[in-house]
DNA sequence: GAGGGTCAAGTCCGT
DNA sequence: ACGGACTTGACCCTC
């Protein structure tokens, strides 16, 4: 395999950002809209929708087609708006991870002629086009984080050959938003899992000949909370960046915060060769953690001990609740960027945001000392 | 408008 | 063996 050369890497010592995943959740005051109508119909605006295979599938073609456009053009129009609306916040909350349905049944049968036809293949090369121009003009990062189908190796032929399709969709929709050249260019990725245990990380490894140079160059591998953890990932950081995700890595570990200066760190760094890592984090659900001190951090032996499983532990809080995470999270934006993975999404990540601009100056020098 | 059944796909865990 | 979780519960039909 030959290494490819990083070409456009976001130097490490890039402006720190943050941001969250996928969907938009409506702020302001109760009374911001005149009815409850009006208020879902904002949030509708600014989120990107679907329909099921089985419900086009029931359609006519022409009505098909016209349901199929109709999402996509709503779909555009939703992403562009998320991204106008992460470039004008505050230059550390400027990153996005783009939810995966941008084009709804993209790789299953039922669409495929449907986006093949030349006017639908304008709108959606001139929507994704401009998207990426207002997220490059404005320096908003951009990932997606494809499902869990999404692997690219497995004992199941079909199931390999439709996991790499979808991964090459992704980047095929990376390629259209103006990110299909070069190594993770304007730190740009896509993200997945190593997937089965069998065939694991040699399988994962073998995989990768068979992507193309965009899906090779956006691609990244993160720890997971059961199997695949850290140290097992970085078995293949000389190949694929490693996306560092801290509350896996707790709850892999049961219960360690991996600290800036680990050794295992600076090899995740050394993985993206050049371009600022993307990290995550999320924390423990608010419920289960009922009184627990905001002060300090989560202990997943007390946790375990009060009956807590690691599955409990290991689902996302609703906002970045626990401050001592954040302090450790404004330590490891020296060395990188974060997804915030919080259920109330850009209300978690403002929050968190602001509670880390107070405190990064401290965490930068700490870092260059 | 509310409520319930359904949804393309892979894999693993808990019961 | 099957439901739930994951990345994100949302869509669609019926009442």
């Amino acid at each position: 395999m030959t290494d490819p050369i990083p070409t456009d890497p976001i130097p490490t010592d890039h402006a720190p950002r943050l941001g969250f995943c996928c969907k938009f959740i409506l702020d302001g005051p109760p009374d911001a809209f005149k009815t409850l109508k009006a208020a879902r119909e904002a949030t509708l605006r600014m989120n990107l929708t679907h329909a099921t295979m089985a419900h086009l599938t029931s359609l006519a073609p022409a009505a098909r087609r016209a349901k199929l456009e109709g999402l996509v053009r709503h779909n555009l129009g939703a992403l562009e708006r998320q991204v106008d609306w992460v470039a004008a916040r505050p230059p550390i909350e400027r990153l996005l991870r783009i939810a995966s349905n941008v084009l709804p049944g993209y790789t299953h049968g039922i669409a495929r002629d449907i986006y093949a036809e030349p006017e639908m293949r304008r709108l959606v090369v001139d929507g994704l086009a401009r998207i990426g121009e207002i997220a490059r003009a404005g320096a908003v990062r951009l990932s997606f984080h494809p499902g869990p189908f999404c692997v690219i190796a497995s004992q199941n032929p079909n199931a390999q050959r439709n996991g790499i399709e979808e991964l090459e969709h992704h980047a095929e929709l990376m390629a259209m938003l103006g990110y299909g050249t070069g190594w993770h260019p304007h730190g740009a990725h896509i993200n997945i899992h190593v997937g089965a245990r069998d065939p694991g990380i040699a399988g994962f490894r073998d995989s990768l000949p068979r992507l193309s140079q965009t899906a090779r160059d956006l691609l990244t591998v993160e720890n997971d909370e059961n199997f695949f953890g850290l140290d097992t990932v970085l078995e293949l950081a000389d190949a694929v960046p490693v996306v560092l995700d801290l509350h896996h890595h707790w709850v892999e570990s049961r219960g360690e915060y991996i600290a800036p200066d680990d050794p295992r760190v600076l090899r995740v760094r050394e993985s993206w060769r050049g371009v600022r890592p993307v990290a995550h984090i999320s924390v423990s659900r608010e419920g289960l953690l009922d009184g627990h001190a905001p002060d300090a951090l989560p202990d997943f032996a007390a946790l375990t001990e009060a009956g807590h499983n690691w599955r409990d532990l290991a689902a996302h809080s609703d906002m970045m609740w626990n401050r001592a995470v954040n302090a450790l999270v404004a330590r490891h934006m020296a060395w990188a960027d974060f997804e915030i993975e919080a259920k109330s999404k850009n209300l978690a990540s403002a929050g968190i945001a602001a509670e880390i601009a107070a405190i990064l100056p401290a965490a930068r020098i700490e870092a260059a000392a």
